[in-house]
DNA sequence: TATTGTTATACTCTATAACTATA
DNA sequence: TATAGTTATAGAGTATAACAATA
């Protein structure tokens, strides 16, 4: 358990967080920004999955999740099939021209972070990571939307 | 210099960390949203300033800053005096209501913190932030807005 | 002419609520 | 009756561009 103080400090770091998301968004292209990339990053990772479980995994609401959806449908990146257990869902899959949105994206993500962290040790990177995961999972226990009404 | 792999999943947990901000947001008064707390907060520990300096610190446009300013005044929380130096600025200054406001938000974000990270050791509390002032340092060394057109 | 700050407009991300179709 | 998903609406945060006042 920290003391206040300590507390103080680590909310002045997470309020100021603004500036690394915008650094990252910025050179991603502009037909596909960065809550639709985690849809595609997500859906490369754990393969084919519905809407709500898609939803839980970027833990948003599934009215946010389900425009994203539709947003990529349109530009033909992922494909949406019956899910023949439920007819109220669609099974939503990668398909490869947007496998191949997704590499170029990556890419560029890439690229920023080794030129703003190049001279950021391997250690370093990796605990950071580690603790963006902690601090997530701590946070992630809470309640989650429409799930704790 | 880290491998490509470790920034990808750098890439994930950065990605990720909206249900972390969100989760500091929830408790916040309906009247001060993160961004004006933000405000609230730098005017506290580094004193009067003109906007241009605020813009800078908050890493944020000046027309952004400015809207932040306003309801702020609006709420009677922080003062707008003339700057003798410059007519066209005027300095901005926390009032004895906007600390008080400030302590209560202060607050809330330590008893959210406090109760996410009950679990954590002073020592990953510490590492983190460090961490994450260093992220900050490296990304915000880049292009600021409207200072390279 | 250049800079400080304000305002109008637009875009992204998100949540809540009302709705449809199916379970 | 409850759940999966969609859509309409609203609100926070941000940037760009046009503008006023002053330097």
């Amino acid at each position: 358990m920290a003391a206040q103080s300590q507390y103080e400090e680590l909310t002045r770091q997470l309020s100021a967080f603004g500036v690394v998301k915008r650094g990252l968004a910025r050179d991603l292209p502009h037909q596909c920004q960065a809550g639709s990339a985690a849809v595609l990053a997500l859906l490369h990772r754990h393969g084919e999955m519905r809407l709500s479980r898609l939803a839980e995994l970027l833990s948003v609401d599934m009215s946010v999740t389900s425009r994203h959806v539709a947003h990529l449908t349109e530009r033909g990146w992922l494909d949406r099939e019956p899910d023949p257990l439920d007819k109220r869902s669609r099974l939503l899959r990668l398909n490869a021209e947007g496998e191949n949105v997704l590499r170029d994206i990556s890419d560029r993500y890439v690229t920023t972070l080794a030129e703003a962290l190049h001279d950021w040790s391997d250690e370093d990177v990796g605990r950071l990571t580690e603790l963006l995961a902690r601090l997530r999972d701590s946070f992630g226990e809470g309640r989650s939307p429409r799930t704790t009404p």
